[in-house]
DNA sequence: GAAGCGCCGTACTGTACGGTACGGTACGGC
DNA sequence: GCCGTACCGTACCGTACAGTACGGCGCTTC
C-alpha cells in the first residue's frame, strides 16, 4: 500500500515494470549490506544513515520495518537469476551433466552470506506471521529451483532415461541429495561452508545417485 | 558462571549430576512455553509472569536473557533420548527397518512444534554468536543423530550389506534422503506439517533409497 | 527465637528504537 | 518567478524492555 503509493509518485523515474526506482534500489541494498553485517537487529536509523536518506523517506516508501524488510527480500530475489534450461537433447550423460550444474549452482546460492541472512531473517520472521517473508523466500528458493528442474525430470523420463511416478517427489529426493545438511549447518552457524571445489564434487555426487535411483537400464 | 554459582548455591535441593534444580526446571519450562506462543519475542517479564517467579531471581540462576535461552536449550535437549541402537545381527530387511526407524523418529521430531521454535530461534541467534546457541542445536540435532546412525551404517558394512568408504559421507546422504525440504519449510513456516503417516512413509522411502544407493549385491 | 538466606513481587532506571513532525533545499511544471 | 513535490536531516515522542534495587516472607539452622 505504502509501496503502491511510491509506485505513483515516483514514476517519471521507473523503467516500466520495475518494481522499485533506482533511488530506491539504492536504499535496499544498504539494508542488504546491514543484514549482511548484523542479522536482523539493525534500526531503521541506521538504514537512513548507511543510504543517507531521511527515516521518512523509509516509512513514505515501504510502511513500516516489516514493509522494508519485505521489499529488501523481493529486491534480493528478483537479483537472482537461475540458468534457464533451454531445450535441448538429452541422453545419460548429458543428463547428468545438467543435474549436477542445477545442483552446483544450488549449492553455491545456498552457501552465500546474502542467502543465509535472508534465509535466517525469514525463519526468524515466521512466527510472527504478520508479513509473508516466508513464503517470499520459499517461492524464490526451494520453489523457484523445483520449477526449473521438473522440467528438466520431465523430459528425461519422456526420452525414456529416468522413471518415476510423482515429478513432485522425485524432485524433492533430488533437493535432499544436493542440500543434504549444508542448509541447516550453514543457518546455524557452522563454518566454514563448503568451498567452490567441495561443492562441485558434492552436487556431482548428488546427480550419479539421483540417476543411481531413478536411472532406468544401463 | 551464574550457573555455576546456582550449582552452589542450591545443590541441597539438586540430584547429583542434574544440571538444573526442579524448580528451574519449571522455569525453563515455562521459557518453553513461551517460545511456543511467541517465538524470540518473549520478555524477561513475561517469564518471571508465567513461572511465577522474580526478575531478580531469573538474572542470579542464568545470568541475562541469552543465559536463559542457552539454559532452555540445554534443558530440552537434555529431554530428548534419541532410541539408543542396541547391537544386535543385522540382514537386510532389518536394516531398512531400523534406518527407516531412525529416518521416522527423526522426521518426527524436527517437525515438531518445540524443534521449530528452538531452531529458530537459534539460527536467528547464530549471526549475533554472543552463546553458541546454534552450536548446542546442532550437537544436540545433527550430529546426535549421526552418532546414533553412524555405527548401525558401520555395523551393516561389516556384515557385508552396504559398502562406502567413508562414514560421515554415507551419513549425510542418509540424512539428505530423510530430511530432503521438510526442515527448511518448516522453518520457513510453510504448513500443513507432515502427518505420522506421512512421515512413515517418507522414512521407509528413504531407507530404501539408502540402500538402493549404498546396498551390496542382492 | 533470632539470624541468615533464597526467593517473590514490584517499583524503578536507563536506553534503544519504531514511528512522527517539521524546517530547509533542490527541482520540475507553469 | 512562484508553487508543489520529493526528499534530507534532525529533533522529538512514546513505549517496551533489559537489567537493578528493595521490602517482605517463609524456611532452615543453630
Amino acid at each position: 500500500m505504502a509501496v503502491a503509493a511510491a509506485a505513483q509518485s515516483s514514476q517519471r523515474e521507473r523503467v516500466e515494470g520495475e518494481e522499485f526506482s533506482p533511488r530506491q534500489r539504492e536504499v535496499l541494498d544498504a539494508v542488504l549490506a546491514l543484514m549482511l553485517e548484523e542479522g536482523d537487529s539493525f534500526s531503521m536509523a541506521a538504514v537512513a544513515s548507511k543510504a543517507s536518506c531521511s527515516k521518512e523517506t523509509l516509512y513514505n516508501w515501504f510502511g513500516d520495518r516489516d514493509g522494508l524488510l519485505a521489499a529488501t527480500v523481493r529486491w534480493q530475489a528478483s537479483k537472482v537469476r537461475l540458468p534457464s534450461p533451454e531445450r535441448t537433447d538429452l541422453d545419460r550423460s548429458s543428463l547428468e551433466a545438467r543435474l549436477a550444474d542445477f545442483a552446483e549452482s544450488w549449492l553455491t546460492v545456498l552457501t552465500g552470506e546474502v542467502s543465509i541472512a535472508l534465509n535466517s531473517l525469514a525463519v526468524a520472521h515466521a512466527k510472527s506471521a504478520k508479513s509473508p517473508l516466508g513464503k517470499t523466500v520459499l517461492d524464490n528458493g526451494r520453489f523457484a529451483i523445483g520449477r526449473r528442474v521438473k522440467p528438466v525430470l520431465e523430459m528425461a523420463r519422456e526420452a525414456g532415461l529416468i522413471s518415476f511416478d510423482d515429478t513432485e517427489e522425485a524432485f524433492r529426493t533430488f533437493f535432499g541429495l544436493v542440500v543434504r545438511d549444508v542448509q541447516i549447518r550453514a543457518l546455524l552457524g557452522d563454518r566454514p561452508l563448503p568451498d567452490p571445489q567441495q561443492i562441485r564434487r558434492e552436487a556431482e555426487a548428488a546427480a550419479r545417485q539421483f540417476l543411481t535411483l531413478y536411472g532406468v537400464g544401463e
